[in-house]
DNA sequence: ATGCATGAGAA
DNA sequence: TCTCATGCATA
């Protein structure tokens, strides 16, 4: 029952992927199993028997906490954004952005939009276990480490090259950031035709260190490197935030996402090298930037209630998402974000351990 | 390096 | 409404 995550992500045609990086199979199961949070419940969980399960999650969840706090966690947002118009940064268009793109790659999976889960015993039993408080802690700490970015200042950058690589299906296409992208998609997708080969995780693997070594050899920053793509004039192609750059190294992309990068940030890559080799160009450094959109936390016992429904129920209907809501004081939007983050983040994880 | 958020497109 | 690609803000 649980199987309905097997959504491969891919762009491929349905007949072209390859066997290799297939991980639906009972081993997601095992994968899954292996980041979940909550140890203890682990073995059970997704057998059957959800009610008595999501019981202990609950409960679980609730042991640290039995106090009461007073925090107050909604505030977190005040869109303004102030228009930052730079060649890059998407502006904002009516009060702050529009744009993301898509890759949209899939055909399919899916999932059940409406009933999934049967077991609902907990609407009661656990939202009303669940304390929202105070702390407790126990839990992690945190084990942050890293240094991070910092944004130098010399750059490379180019300019042309082109690369085409077109398809039109509606159904996978990636297109990158905001302005006025179109979609490029890598790799051979749609066809048939022979654009860039490997969906090879192996090889993105490798690229994405090389990719990181020479960007640092470079002196490039992520940030600079993201900035700089919309300098190579792909079609299709403006640039990438820090954050994109980074989860790119990092592996924390989707595989498809991946994929679609690839060839993008090979091609800056090399322009840059070659730039490099000649003449160092300047900069564009572009600072200017007047943000203000502040970010919810969601404090550490929240976290905890949330991961312990999560286990037993990825997909909450909206209905229990809004009940989780009042339970833990956080705002109903707040709530279905995070699984729905949490739920991109398991399946990266997933996919990652598979490979 | 990551958490929380937005938005387009697909169900 | 969910998924997926991305980004801002932040630790």
């Amino acid at each position: 029952m649980m199987s309905m995550n097997s959504k491969q992500p891919f762009s491929i045609h349905p007949m072209l992927h390859e066997p290799k990086y297939n991980p639906l199979h009972s081993s997601s199961e095992a994968l899954r199993r292996a980041c979940l949070p909550a140890p203890s419940l682990q073995g059970n969980i997704f057998s059957g028997f959800d009610e008595t399960l999501l019981q202990r999650a609950e409960a679980l969840a609730a042991v640290d906490i039995q106090k009461s706090h007073p925090f107050k966690p909604d505030a977190t947002y005040h869109t303004m954004t102030t228009m930052t118009s730079m060649t890059c940064t998407p502006t904002p268009s009516s009060g702050h952005l529009h744009h993301p793109s898509v890759l949209t790659a899939h055909h399919h999976h899916h999932h059940h939009p409406g009933h999934h889960q049967s077991s609902q015993g907990l609407d009661g039993d656990l939202l009303d276990h669940l304390t929202p408080s105070g702390m407790s802690l126990g839990g992690m700490p945190g084990s942050d480490l890293c240094p991070s970015a910092s944004h130098n200042a010399h750059a490379a950058h180019m300019s042309a090259m082109n690369h085409m690589q077109q398809q039109h299906h509606h159904q996978q296409s990636i297109n990158m950031h905001p302005h006025g992208l179109a979609h490029g998609l890598p790799h051979g997708s749609m066809g048939g035709h022979g654009g860039e080969p490997e969906p090879d995780p192996r090889e993105l693997e490798s690229f994405a260190e090389r990719f990181k070594q020479r960007r640092i050899k470079l002196g490039v920053t992520q940030a600079d490197v993201g900035s700089a793509l919309a300098n190579l004039k792909i079609p299709g192609v403006g640039c990438l935030s820090q954050s994109t750059i980074c989860r790119f190294e990092s592996l924390t992309l989707s595989h498809n996402n991946m994929v679609a990068l690839k060839p993008i940030l090979e091609a800056w890559l090399e322009e840059a090298e070659r730039a490099q080799r000649e003449k160092m160009s300047k900069p564009e450094i572009f600072n200017g930037g007047d943000k203000k959109r502040k970010r919810t936390s969601i404090a550490a016992p929240e976290k905890r209630s949330l991961e312990a429904y999560f286990a037993v129920q990825p997909r909450p209907s909206s209905e229990k998402i809004a009940a989780i809501a009042e339970k833990l004081d956080l705002k109903k939007n707040v709530v279905r974000v995070w699984f729905c983050n949490q739920r991109q983040k398991q399946k990266r994880m997933k996919f990652s351990a598979a490979h």
